[in-house]
DNA sequence: TCATTAAACCGTAACGTTTCGCGATTGCGC
DNA sequence: GCGCAATCGCGAAACGTTACGGTTTAATGA
């Protein structure tokens, strides 16, 4: 029993027409103007009968926004990315903007398109998680002066043309390390990412000076590049474990850690007896394991809305700002997986 | 050292005095159509000289399309539902469409509205993976004529309005828990998701069957409900683990198969010779996991690429064909967690 | 009651594109 | 070189909205 929908959708025109007011008088109390009593009340009337909703894209041709922000993230089918964004979407939505996303499956050219791609349809504002860490591929969106926002990783160009939200990786891991030390391990293995990524090298960093602060060094056999995925941190954790001398190691990402923790508990290692253990991300998992995991917990709402948040501001307050760079503590989560072996 | 980009972005009306052709020869050859090939050059040339790009907006306003497509999901964080974006994107991009993602968080009300605020941005399909069941959360679609993809669960009412694209999740529980009593278990457990969702319904039925098919039942005790969370299918499967009777096990997806299997791990039981296992998605895991896990695997990759097809079908082909609906199959894939104990 | 003033209102011109129908051009065959 | 179809090109009118500036209305105070 539908009602009889007109096939075309209703016009500030007949919003007009219905109440006898003129265009302008509509549009401006659409946009937050005032009219006498009464007429409001027409309009009001009138918006509810015609089932009246502003088209957006006329509008947008008219302002020149598209109430929209574009993401292009390196991969989306990762935990830490999707609550970054889910995030996101929550204060822009709130806000009255959609998101446009686009994965450049960890690709520089995909992602140098993706951007280009975003920028043709028209989004306001775009915010970034880099692959190409030089920026370059934000050109397009800077040649039509598009506030830009990259989170967790900087780029090495242009970074004054951005605002940025961060964690400070590099305190992240040293404390982690500063933990394992100070119960005692000397002889402690990291599993990072892959070489050249921002993020991986804070955190290998941060490793080497908790350690160089005692004294120590991080032999290169100790570090692993796990390519971020759980296969990755399986593999590496066997080798770092197959050495077997290790008595603490350092995961740096989830995936890694849930494949680490796979090879741990098949090899039959003992955590924390045999081996301590601090991972990365996703408390809810930390939360699940016995021993209960100790881990780096990062910020990721956290990034996810102040992302949001810079990129609100530059559209609708002080465009013209200086660059803003906002960094975040992650926090180390005591578990049970880290002995103390003094 | 950039060059001195004029202010606002050159437009068709530039072409065409640049050019001296009118706007409606631009237009028409920005479309595909026909112009002498000395003007073909001219307008090539002007368009990389004023580094023209189109509109979109403007474009959008006058034929009625944004060339975009909103997706609205249940959740952002779980790889299922990410990949299947992922694989959406990946064949809409191809096409010129940009995808608005919207994450309902699993509530009703949330999902509603995020259909009226997608249908207001004037997307020109919707796809959703629905939290309301009944379809009703889609009204706003229907009423302007958007086609609508419902993937992986079915709406009860209007079932006609929608193209779909669903799992035969009866025969894949079917099938894994034939494998389980075929290898000569009995008594058998299965963790679901919850209570009143489509493919929970349907992945516990295929076990009924199942075991129907050879006179067994499936008692109450043996059925619970993990919420589709890590922390869920461990805590059930610790509870039927420590009814000690069990000597099979079905859990019905990602997260809560992760769950589980950390509770076997804790709790020392032996896989397979203590307890059959058989879990759900992501081949990734099963094949870090020794011994290798048995799961049902999913046509992730599918789901996406179909829904994106099917709705790209209505918006650039036949939009007023009967409404589509395509079932496709899960794979049983053999792993060594399954013990034959006939 | 009337001037004064502030608030409300409105007509019109954009925004950048597509579309329509008709007039101009082209190239072809003779 | 001519005539005739095609083909191509063009002007102008949309699409639904906002913004500008001027005009009307209502409210106030003497």
């Amino acid at each position: 029993m539908r009602k009889g929908a007109p096939d075309t959708a209703a016009t500030i025109k007949d919003i007009s027409r219905c109440t006898g007011l003129g265009l302008a008088t509509i549009s401006k109390y659409l946009n937050g103007g005032n009219v006498r009593p009464k007429n409001k009340l027409a309009i009001d009337q009138a918006i509810a009968d015609l089932h009246y909703t502003a088209n957006e894209i006329a509008r947008g041709l008219k302002t020149r926004r598209s109430r929209t922000v574009g993401i292009v993230i390196p991969e989306l089918s990762n935990v830490f990315i999707t609550t970054v964004i889910t995030a996101m979407e929550d204060v822009l939505r709130r806000r009255g903007y959609a998101i446009l996303v686009c994965d450049c499956r960890m690709d520089a050219d995909l992602e140098r398109q993706a951007v280009r791609f975003l920028v043709n349809k028209g989004v306001d504002g775009l915010i970034s998680m880099p692959v190409d860490q030089t920026g370059d591929h934000l050109q397009p969106a800077w040649e039509k002066r598009l506030p830009v926002v990259v989170i967790d990783r900087m780029i090495s160009k242009h970074a004054d043309r951005v605002d940025a939200v961060m964690v400070d990786n590099v305190r992240a891991t040293q404390s982690a390390a500063e933990h394992l030390l100070s119960r005692g391990h000397r002889a402690i293995g990291i599993i990072v990412g892959a070489r050249d990524i921002f993020t991986s090298e804070q955190r290998l960093l941060g490793c080497r000076q908790a350690m160089q602060a005692r004294g120590l060094t991080l032999p290169a056999a100790r570090i692993r590049y796990g390519g971020y995925t759980v296969q990755g941190g399986y593999e590496r954790m066997k080798r770092l474990l197959a050495a077997g001398d290790l008595t603490g190691v350092l995961v740096t990402n989830y995936d890694m850690t849930l494949g680490a923790m796979i090879a741990i508990n098949e090899m039959g290692v003992k955590m924390p007896q045999d081996i301590s253990f601090i991972g990365f991300d996703n408390l809810q998992l930390s939360k699940v394991v016995r021993p209960r995991l100790t881990i780096v917990d990062q910020p990721v709402q956290q990034i996810g809305m102040q992302a949001a948040t810079l990129v609100l501001a530059r559209l609708e307050e002080d465009a013209g700002a200086p660059a803003r760079q906002v960094t975040l503590q992650a926090d180390l989560q005591l578990g049970e997986s880290v002995a103390d072996i003094r």
